[in-house]
DNA sequence: CGGTTTTGACCCGCGC
DNA sequence: GCGCGGGTCAAAACCG
């Protein structure tokens, strides 16, 4: 009875490990895909600078009043704009949004375009810091905020890493992720500036890179849980399934790389 | 007491 | 030139 049990837990085994392998490909093929596509964005976002810079240039040449150099410097720091959308709790009114610098707000309004006021901050982790941001509920969903930030940061954030103002991942293992959604429309926002104009590109590991500086054991299992809420929030979400099997579907017909055989 | 938030006033760009 | 709307300032209030 013994021998029978052992092979049947070896072919169990090996069929895991066959399972396993099977999987492991495939997350080797679907990080491929994802640098592949982060490439091309980096390129596409680079164009789109050149671009801008040259349309700018071009301005500033046929004009060469203080208004066109003001035109000019606004012109710049909307182009180093980035927008992310946040989902937060329905009862939650506040206009926070928890991305681990520190934010001091000099102003909030009432919009044209929206019931809900718009609060602004600036960057006070550091007083020479360029960064603001916009912060707005969306108008046709309350629960999901709009952060517009502007700039770049000029220094660390607080636990030894270098963010680029579009990664909304701070050292408070408590953080609201930003959950990638458009409320504008039913797919999901793939904003270039997080992997453009940034010099980083916005990977979902680094979410809980920040701790990891400083890490105890304590610390690796919120991490731990914080990537299992992470990626629960994501399968949640069919907008990501979708899109996501959307983009194996496209380079399956495409192929943007020879696979390895 | 120092830092943060609130809020009305003010400034400035843009369209008409 | 004027009015509108978005962005910023700064004094007062608030909070730990």
């Amino acid at each position: 009875m013994g021998t029978q049990e052992n092979a049947f837990d070896i072919e169990k085994v090996q069929a895991l490990e066959a399972k396993l392998q099977h999987l492991y490909r495939e997350n080797q093929d679907l990080k491929h895909i994802i640098s592949v596509m982060s490439n091309k964005c980096n390129i596409i976002q680079d164009e789109l600078n050149k671009k801008r810079t040259h349309e700018m240039c071009t301005m500033a040449e046929s004009s060469s009043s203080q208004d066109s150099i003001k035109r000019l410097a606004r012109e710049t720091m909307r182009a180093k704009s980035s927008q992310v959308f946040i989902r937060t709790d329905d009862a939650d009114t506040s206009l926070t949004v928890k991305d681990g610098y520190q934010w001091k707000k000099y102003g909030q309004k009432n919009t044209k375009d929206n019931p809900y006021p718009r609060a602004y901050f600036r960057c006070s982790t550091t007083p020479d810091c360029p960064v603001k941001k916009k912060v707005q509920r969306c108008a046709d969903d309350k629960s999901i905020l709009m952060a517009t930030y502007e700039g770049e940061h000029t220094h660390v954030l607080f636990g030894g890493t270098k963010y680029s103002t579009s990664s909304l991942h701070g050292s408070d293992p408590s953080l609201a992720y930003p959950v990638p959604v458009n409320p504008f429309r039913s797919t999901i926002t793939l904003d270039l500036n997080l992997c453009g104009t940034n010099q980083e590109i916005n990977r979902p590991t680094q979410i809980f890179n920040n701790k990891t500086t400083n890490t105890t054991t304590s610390n690796n299992n919120n991490k731990n849980n914080n990537m299992a809420e992470y990626v629960a929030s994501l399968t949640r979400d069919p907008n990501f399934t979708a899109t996501l099997a959307d983009a194996i579907a496209r380079s399956i017909v495409n192929p943007p790389y020879s696979p390895k055989k």
